[in-house]
DNA sequence: CTATATGCAAACAATTTGCAGTGTT
DNA sequence: AACACTGCAAATTGTTTGCATATAG
């Protein structure tokens, strides 16, 4: 359960902590925004404050429970990290995120800066896509 | 020259559009970012103003002459569209940016958006690297 | 009881905008 | 001369920090 998460971080097992938490865990929506967090804590009457979810969100990172994404548009987005690796396509209509892996693109990866000399130590990835559209229909 | 594409971008052909496009053309950095062309412009003793300086990288991105991207940290470098289509590997340790083509990459992305029924319309690809480093010296 | 966390407000950093004056066509 | 463009300062947006109070262990 969550409160053994925070424990192992090293973290107080606090009420914004479990309820972050549990919110990224819970939520349909599995990247959210620190304003999108916040707002739906409010709504569910938790008494939080904006600050507490940037700073838990940022130790959250810290200890490796989740990622912090910049994809294009003003804020960042956290998704819960969930061990295995993945990258985004964002459909730029509907704003939704789909998750994807190709461990063919990886290993080029590597291999491209291997050729250059280096170790590749992170990296990120996006496509922005849009619906393909049946041709008959513009 | 630099006249011709202000021309053909429909904008009028003022100082500080044409050394802006000028320094990104002959600038040793490929990428900056705005505040760095800044202070570029100042050192030449040019008498332009930051928000100008982030007015004309909008438009000329607009046109299609400038691409915006946004590595790690905070502000956006800005790179001359050169035509050739390329991703970025960021030196982690220096600071450098290298750019790399690879159409496998490019095909498998365009194949993965199509596996979901989408079409791709843009992506961003940045690998973070580190310099490898020889067995015997850690 | 002590150290950490929290909420709020103020501080910041990057970027954008309003406006009166300036420069291009 | 008309209108687009500029510099400056003020406004915005996303995020961080200082501080007095509250809370977990």
């Amino acid at each position: 359960m969550e409160t053994s998460d925070l424990r192992n971080a090293g973290l107080k097992v606090t009420l914004p902590r479990l309820k972050i938490l549990e919110l990224l865990e819970t939520s349909e929506r599995r990247h959210m925004s620190a304003e999108e967090i916040y707002r739906r804590l409010i709504e569910l009457n938790e008494d939080v404050g904006l600050a507490t979810v940037y700073r838990v969100l940022t130790q959250f990172e810290a200890a490796g429970l989740v990622r912090r994404h910049h994809f294009e548009g003003g804020s960042a987005v956290f998704e819960l990290e969930r061990g295995h690796h993945h990258d985004h396509m964002v459909d730029v209509e509907s704003g939704k995120v789909i998750e994807f892996v190709s461990e063919e693109i990886e290993q080029l990866q590597r291999q491209i800066a291997d050729k250059h000399g280096y170790v590749v130590t992170d990296h990120s990835l996006v496509l922005y896509v849009k619906p393909k559209r049946n041709n008959h229909n513009p």
